[in-house]
Parts: C-alpha cells; sequence; structure tokens
DNA sequence: ATGAAAGCGCTAACAG
DNA sequence: CTGTTAGCGCTTTCAT
C-alpha cells in the first residue's frame, strides 16, 4: 500500500525546497481574476467590493474577468483579512411554534438585502447544550448575535460580553440588556388584557398558559391586574390558572379548557398564552356546545395570520415580529457598517386586536 | 484632522520594514494559547481537534491554557486552512409556512450534533434573488447545501455543480438530481388519496390547491387517478378546483370552500394541498352548516401536529419532515468526513393518516 | 508525539 | 487610481 517513492527530481525549477507546496483545492481565486484582467489582486478587490474607486475601463476587465472565469469571492478568506465575516447569527430555543417565525423571516430579507447571511441555531429547551452553541457562533466571528427568547445564564452573558460581538435581545425588555434590545413589555400585557376584557363585561377571568418564562409573566402581570381590579380571590393563585408544557399546541388547548371547566365551571374569559392555545380553546368550546364569546371569552397572544379567519375571529394580542426582525438587522448592520447607533433600546410595543371572540 | 506624523521611530526592535504591522482586532489566537502552554501552535491545534495524537500531559496543559484564557478557535480561518467550514447551507422558498419546519429543526439538530452549523437562506418565490443567494452561499464554501423547495434554473443549477459543493435535494423525487435527494413522489400522492376517498364511498371530488409547483403536481396526480376511476368529466379539468395563491392560509381554505361550493354544489370529497387549507375549510364548512365528514370528506397535506386535534380529526398525508432533516444531514456529514454515500437517492415515502375526517 | 515552514485566499496599510 | 507588502489565524506537509 506504499506509494511509489517521491522521486529524487531535478532542482532547476524548484528554488531551495524540497517540500512539496500544498496542493490548491479550490478553483478560481481572485489571483486567476486578476491575472486575465491584467491587474494586481487587490486593484481586482477594489474593483469587485468598492468599484468607485476603479476607473470605468479596469472596473470593466475585471468584471470580465469574473465573468469569464464563474469566479465566486470566498468570504471565509476576505472575513479573515478584514474581521467582517458578513454573518449574523441567531438564536432561538426552537424553530417550530410559530412565535419567532416572522421575526427570522424578516431577520432574513433584511440580512440578505444588505449582504448579510443569517445563522440558525437551537439552544432548546437544554441549558448543557446553549454552551456548545455559543462556542460554535462565536467560533465563526459573527457580525452580530441576535437573541430570541431564553439563553441567558450568566455564564452565557459573560462569553458574549467577552466576545465583543454585538449583540441584539428581543420579544423583550430586560432590565439590564447585555448589549442592544428590541422588544416589549410582557408586563404591560396582562393589565391591557384585563382592561379589554373589564370592558366587555367579564369577570371571572382564567388563564391558560404554557410553561415558558415570558409566558408566565403575562400571566402573573394579567392576575396582578385582576387582582388590582378585586377581580381575583387570594386563595390559590388569585386566578383559575391552568399551565401546559411549552411548545403549546392545539391539543394542549382543548385539554386545557376542558381541565379549567372541571374546576371552575363559572369562568366566563379565559387569556391564551399562544394563538395556538387558543384554537384549542375555540375548538374545544364549540365540540362541548359551549357559545364563544356568548358564554366564553378568548383571547390569543401572538396574532397569527389565521386568527382572523377563525370562527369566531380570535381576538389577540398582537406583537409586530417583522419589525423587531427589522430592527434588529438594523442594529447589527448599522454596528457592523461603524455607523452611530442611536437607540440601543427600542421598544416595538404591542397592542391588542380586539375580534368576535370577545 | 490629519493624525499625528508618524514618529521616526528608533529603529532597534524593527527588522527591515518602515511598515506599521496590521493591528490585531481580536483577543485571544491558538499562538497565545501554545505560548501559554509551551508547546508549538500545531500542537496546540492538535490537542484541541485530535487529542488522540497527542500525549496526556501536553494535553492536559493545553486544555488549562484553553480553560484559563477562554480561548475559542476562530472557525473561518480554520475553514480557509483546511477547505472544511463545518457550515452547511439550507433553501428554503420561505420559513413562515409550516411544511419545512420539521425539516429545518431535525437539519439543525442533527448537524450541530456533529458540529455543523446551519446557515438559512430563502429563495423567496423571486427567482432574480435566487442568484444573489446563491453567490452567498457559495462564497461561503459550506460543506453542503440542502434545497428544498423549488430553485432550479438551470442556471443555477450549473453554478452548483460547478462549485463542487455537495447538494441534497428535498421534498421531491427529481429525475435527474443534481447530486443527492431525500424526498418521496408527488404523483404517487393523488392516486392514494383517490383510493382512500374511493375505498370510503366518495365519488365527486373537488380540488383545493396553493399554486407552487409540488401541489400542482398532486393535484394533477389526483386528477389522473380519479379520472383512471372513470370518476373525473373531460370538460373543464377534469375536477372542479380551485387555485389560491401559495403560501396557503386558513382564510383561503374557507374562501376557497365556499367559491367551490358556488360552482358544484355536489361535491362529497375535498383533497387539500395543505393542512392549513384543511383548516379552513372544516371552519367554512362549520360556519355554513355542512356536515362533516357527513356531507363533505376532508384531507389534509403535511399532517400538522395539530392535524390529529381537530374537530373532527384531519385525515391527513403525512410526511416525515423530520426524517428528511436527519437523512440529509447524513449525507452531507458522510460526504464532507470522507465516507462513502451508499444511497445517494432516499425515497422517505408518505402516508395517509386515515382520521375522522374522511 | 512534536515541530518548522509554507501557505489557504483575501484585504489593510501604506507608497506611489 | 494602482500597486507592493505583510499579514488575518489556522492547518497542511514534511521532518524529526
Amino acid at each position: 500500500m506504499s506509494g511509489p517513492p517521491r522521486p529524487k527530481q531535478a532542482d532547476l525549477a524548484r528554488r531551495d525546497t524540497t517540500r512539496r507546496p500544498r496542493r490548491r483545492k479550490s478553483g478560481v481565486t481572485l489571483r486567476d481574476v486578476a491575472r486575465l484582467a491584467g491587474v494586481a489582486m487587490i486593484t481586482a478587490s477594489r474593483a469587485i467590493n468598492t468599484p468607485d474607486q476603479v476607473s470605468a475601463a479596469t472596473l470593466a476587465r475585471v468584471q470580465a474577468a469574473v465573468e469569464q472565469t464563474g469566479y465566486v469571492p470566498n468570504l471565509l478568506a476576505g472575513g479573515l483579512a478584514s474581521s467582517r465575516s458578513r454573518l449574523v447569527a441567531a438564536v432561538v430555543p426552537t424553530i417550530v411554534g410559530p412565535v419567532f417565525l416572522e421575526t427570522i423571516q424578516s431577520l432574513t430579507e433584511s440580512l440578505a438585502t444588505a449582504g448579510y447571511q443569517l445563522m440558525l441555531g437551537q439552544s432548546g429547551y437544554d441549558a448543557s447544550r446553549e454552551d456548545a452553541l455559543l462556542d460554535a457562533i462565536i467560533g465563526r466571528r459573527p457580525d452580530g448575535i441576535i437573541l430570541t427568547g431564553i439563553m441567558h445564564s450568566e455564564q452565557g452573558r459573560r462569553r458574549l460580553l467577552a466576545s465583543g460581538i454585538p449583540v441584539v435581545e428581543t420579544w423583550d425588555l430586560a432590565p439590564d440588556p447585555i448589549d442592544m434590545l428590541v422588544g416589549f413589555s410582557h408586563e404591560k400585557i396582562g393589565p391591557a388584557v384585563v382592561e379589554h376584557l373589564f370592558a366587555r363585561g367579564r369577570r371571572r377571568f382564567a388563564v391558560l398558559t404554557g410553561d415558558d418564562q415570558r409566558a408566565l409573566r403575562r400571566k402573573a402581570s394579567f392576575v396582578a391586574a385582576a387582582r388590582a381590579r378585586g377581580l381575583a380571590s387570594d386563595s390559590l393563585d388569585g386566578l383559575p390558572t391552568s399551565i401546559v408544557r411549552a411548545p403549546t399546541t392545539l391539543g394542549s388547548g382543548r385539554t386545557g379548557l376542558t381541565d379549567l371547566l372541571a374546576r371552575h365551571p363559572g369562568i366566563d374569559a379565559i387569556f391564551c398564552s399562544s394563538d395556538l392555545l387558543a384554537l384549542g380553546v375555540l375548538t374545544q368550546a364549540q365540540a362541548l356546545g359551549i357559545a364563544v364569546p356568548g358564554q366564553l371569552a378568548v383571547v390569543g397572544f401572538g396574532d397569527m395570520a389565521f386568527a382572523r379567519d377563525l370562527e369566531p375571529a380570535l381576538t389577540s394580542v398582537r406583537i409586530d415580529g417583522t419589525s423587531i426582525g427589522r430592527l434588529a438587522a438594523r442594529l447589527i448592520i448599522d454596528r457592523a457598517e461603524g455607523r452611530p447607533v442611536v437607540d440601543r433600546i427600542i421598544d416595538v410595543g404591542f397592542s391588542i386586536v380586539p375580534r368576535a371572540s370577545t
């Protein structure tokens, strides 16, 4: 299996090295383009990246050479040389569950338009993998990191900080952001929903929620607001509550309603932590012959596209996920291009979209 | 605004250059780790990447140095040197619309487990951006590219081929794959659904479909199979059909049913090109007082999680998106690690999950 | 098991 | 506007 002995070769063409040069694996490089265009590599580079810095004639020759060779710049090499990877990382707990989809979508688009690519990481609900994920991300030296959802062990925060990479946290209004922030206050949502329901004559509230941190904070603010209105008892958690495992599903909405009704038959309004949960409640209410909104008012969260088309149409808390994505991308890009970032903390707010279900 | 004049500095510490060396932007490098551990860079590299090749004592020293410095390897540099980026690109038409979510999810997980990251690109429904996206992807020299959905201009195929990057096409069974393939036959689905409905006594079929290529091919195979059964007329398209714009929504399902019913009051079964569309049909049927499955049978596509929890539970064509993602990842990784790839074309098939709606 | 040298392909920093 | 030189941080190749 041993290869042929290395020939003691004629040294005419060699300088003073007996080593075999590393073989080139890939195809066309900038060197080839430059050679073909009859310019220096750096000139070819400028023609491609900053065409203004090059004469029209040169530009045309380089472009022709690119065309002819099918050259595609190696962004790994470019990134290494310039410390600008043109990569942005996004971390989501999980991609299923439609909550962050809009945000990822608009993020991808905004970034692509500016010449950046999105790298996607899922932190899962498992904290141990978070560390490996962070390494994988930081190791690629992205121009920015966008965090959606949880992911803030103190350890993680420190490593992000130490990396020096711009970070945007989203979908929340943390008291002490790592760097930049695009979000809204989960604490303000509960009171707003309470007022909405109260104004429509509801008095016996219940909550059906997933067990993730944000949803639980919305629930807490809902209960607190109800208590302030004198609508929550001091026993139990203050309000009839059913907590289901995240990610929430239509099925857990159905069982959740059944569960709540069994324990608290008198309720006349339910605040759900997702539209999917609310759809489950609607479905189960129909199956049980409970009139919505007649006997029961239902409020969702997220205002997914389907909410308006349900029967009855679903009242929901609307978060503008598209704006969140667009703004987060802008923050990162501004920072990467060296532009001043004016608002490091952006509150996109929320709204309640009133529909037939309340 | 001019900076201070460059000092004509003492040349003691300099060699023969008067240039200012490029400043190091980032922090800890392998050089620092190696120095601290008292070994050569390459040894530190081996300790990190191939620990078996290093003595236990050296390994411990390097690990300690890594720990102490907080070193995170620069994967851009590593990728450039080794021609292995450990990046895999996935192209989806759009991320909203839950069809490919499962696949992306399992792709991300499988890749992360093996030390690879996923880069996400959206081709949109716009062919002009496809080209820019391809450049952005190829430029990063990913170890593999996974295609879901459309995206095959002849031009695009050629560029992918020329790039030499492993490609996996998914969610289809193309006659002439670019490279590798994990999918199923859309053409076999129509006949299977026809048989399913026929066996349940349905005879007057209709189709409600999005206007994307795959859905239209499923529809065509459905119509052809119905015709073979003698259940399609030769007029029109052979069957009552309503085509809505992709991405499909609950709302277009509602209007689609209304539309179909207005033109063809006698239909007793509808094949929908997505579960969301089917949910819309169910919703509208309920609003119109049409009994499902009594008067109308409904079949969806995708078998989303919610299908089983609907009222009535939805019969749907199940595609194992998770398997597709896992298998696609394995193909890419096997190829990247130099393992032989045995099955370049994998048919994951499909199944019909019979539920109450038929 | 460890190391020295030579790049990977590109761009920053200067000098015309 | 164009070119020269020297790296970016890592791994390959060959040698010990």
